[in-house]
DNA sequence: CTTGACCCTCACACTAATGTCACGGTTTAT
DNA sequence: ATAAACCGTGACATTAGTGTGAGGGTCAAG
């Protein structure tokens, strides 16, 4: 399978993956002409990858584990558990952080709607 | 006041202070050497420019209503209200993004250390 | 033999605020 | 007069994944 085609297949763009490539996630083998030559389980891999991308861990902490879940279950792989932990931590801080922003935000929205609509009165 | 004081007493550094005129969130007038003048007033605006950045708003956002928020209170500045709103919107998508990601990643945290001990159970 | 559809590498752009370095002028105190 | 402490501009780096374009090789069908 060549480029195009796992492109195509995936809905992942060309550049995506030969970045994944450079990232140490995908090792296609490389035809006489150059050419990257895909093995047929690359699909799944790409398919991985996004995955795990969509979680929101890096190409780096993927590449970190994903010679295991590629050959075990998930659940065999134990590398991926301190991924997971310190990923959910950050996961709480930041949405800790958004939270306080938006009660910070929805407390000034409330003393401007209230002031502007007393001064309405006021007119 | 000269740069190097409105650092001092801010705390934000001589390359933001820079910036955020570059921003135009900062006007200093020069003196003959080519030197920044701040005007006493200065200081509590860029205490104003910390204060909306902490709130996630970029200084193009500031920009937008950072005149009028310094002339009057904050609740006369009509300029300002649909800027919290994008913002509290934003906000909102990036609290369910972050919450759907944070199920995901526990239950899968889960599966896998269900099967691991039950793993060690069988061993 | 040419055209079009592939493929290759290299490299710059993007976002946004800040850090940092180079290089050079100014002011102040000794 | 000289050194230290300021100030100025300009420019590159940072993050991480992706888009994009240049310049050029390959291959298959007509």
């Amino acid at each position: 399978m060549k480029i195009g085609e796992l492109s195509t297949c995936t809905g992942v763009s060309i550049r995506s993956l030969r970045y994944y490539e450079q990232q140490g996630l995908l090792t296609p083998v490389r035809l006489e002409n150059g050419y990257r030559e895909y093995s047929p389980f690359a699909e799944e891999q790409v398919r991985t990858i996004q995955l795990y991308l969509n979680l929101g861990l890096s190409t780096e902490q993927i590449a970190g584990f994903l010679h295991c879940v590629l050959k075990n279950k998930e659940s065999f792989c134990e590398e991926i558990v301190p991924v997971y932990r310190e990923k959910l931590k950050e996961i709480d801080e930041q949405i800790k952080l958004l939270q306080s922003i938006k009660s910070n935000l929805e407390e000034r929205m409330q003393s401007i709607l209230e002031e502007q609509s007393s001064q309405e009165r006021e007119e």
